[in-house]
DNA sequence: CCAGACGTTGTT
DNA sequence: GTCTGG
DNA sequence: CCAGACGTTGTT
DNA sequence: GTCTGG
C-alpha cells in the first residue's frame, strides 16, 4: 500500500541520481528555481510526478499518479478509474484490464522518492509512519499508460505504483495489510528499465524481501487531514506518540 | 447477447 | 480493448 | 468470514 | 456442497 509519498529535491540531485534530464516536466524545466517541494502527496489528488520510463530512460517524464488505461472512453470513467490504480499489485499486473497492457509493453519505470508512508495499526487506531533512507533519494518501482483524452485530443501519462508482500521494517509498521510498494536502489534502476525483463525477472524482484536500509517514525495524524498543513515539512517530521507500542517501532 | 466492470486498500 | 455477470 | 448463488440466451 | 463476491 502506498497512497502518499515525498519527493524534496532539485533539479540537480535527480538529475545525478537517475541519469535522465528535465526537458518536458513543466515545473522543473526553464524554472528559475527548478524544484519541487512534495512533503506529503496524496495520491488522490493525482499529481504530477516525475518520472523515468523504460521507452525514455534519458529524460524525465511528467505523469500523473494514477493509472488510466488507453481504453478508458471518457474523463469521468478515468476519473473514477483512477482512485482505484494508484497501486497495481505486481504479481497480478499481466492479467488485470487496467494493467496488461503497460505490463505486455514493458511500460515500467521509476518513480523517485524521498520517502513514502504507511500506516501502523495500534488498537484499532491508524499511525502514519514516514518510511525514508535519510534523505538519500531512492525510487519506488511503477508502471504507466497513455491515454488520450476524446475532447482535448492530448496525451495524458499516468502510472502505478507497483507493490508486494511487506518484508522487515515495512510489513512490522504496515501490520494491517501487508503490503508494501517494490523499492529500487541505484543498482537496480536499470534492471527495472530493461526491456527485455521477462515476467518471470519481475516476479523474481517482488519476491525478493531483502530491503535497503530504511529508516521510519510515526508522524502526525495531520497527514490524513486535507487541510494545507498535510502538505507542510513539519508533517514529515519526527512526532512521537507517546504510545509505547508505537514508537518502538521507529528504534531501528 | 448486452451492460458493466476494469482496482486497491486511507484517514479525518 | 476484453472479460464477466446476468 | 458470511451471504448468496447455483443458469441460459437474439431483440427492437 | 462449493465457489464467488463483498
Amino acid at each position: 500500500m502506498c497512497f502518499n509519498m515525498s519527493l524534496v529535491t532539485d533539479r540537480l540531485a535527480l538529475e545525478g541520481e537517475f541519469g535522465a534530464v528535465f526537458e518536458q516536466f513543466p515545473s522543473y524545466s526553464g524554472g528559475s528555481t527548478p524544484s519541487i517541494e512534495y512533503y506529503n502527496r496524496s495520491g488522490f489528488s493525482h499529481p504530477l510526478w516525475p518520472v523515468v520510463t523504460v521507452q525514455d530512460p534519458g529524460n524525465f517524464s511528467s505523469a500523473h499518479w494514477g493509472l488510466v488505461p488507453s481504453w478508458v472512453k471518457d474523463r469521468e470513467s478515468a476519473l473514477r478509474l483512477q482512485d482505484m490504480t494508484l497501486n497495481a499489485r505486481g504479481e497480478s499486473i499481466w492479467e488485470k484490464p487496467s494493467f496488461r497492457s503497460a505490463a505486455a509493453h514493458a511500460q515500467r519505470c521509476l518513480i523517485p522518492v524521498d520517502g513514502f508512508f504507511e500506516p501502523h495499526e495500534h488498537e484499532g487506531k491508524s499511525y502514519p509512519f514516514y518510511i525514508h533512507r535519510e534523505g538519500k533519494l531512492f525510487a519506488l518501482a511503477g508502471i504507466y499508460d497513455r491515454w488520450v483524452g476524446p475532447q482535448t485530443g492530448r496525451e495524458y501519462l499516468s502510472f502505478s505504483i507497483i507493490t508486494a508482500d511487506a518484508a522487515g521494517l515495512i510489513d512490522t509498521i504496515h501490520n494491517k495489510k501487508h503490503r508494501m510498494p517494490l523499492i529500487l536502489t541505484a543498482q537496480q534502476y536499470p534492471r527495472w528499465l530493461d526491456s527485455d525483463l521477462s515476467q518471470e525477472q519481475v516476479r523474481q524482484m517482488l519476491g525478493d524481501d531483502r530491503l535497503p536500509e530504511l529508516f521510519a517514525h510515526p508522524v502526525s495524524k495531520q497527514l490524513y487531514s486535507r487541510t494545507p498543513a498535510a502538505l507542510e515539512p513539519s508533517v514529515q517530521k519526527q512526532c512521537l506518540t507517546g504510545i509505547d507500542a508505537v514508537d518502538r517501532i521507529a528504534l531501528r
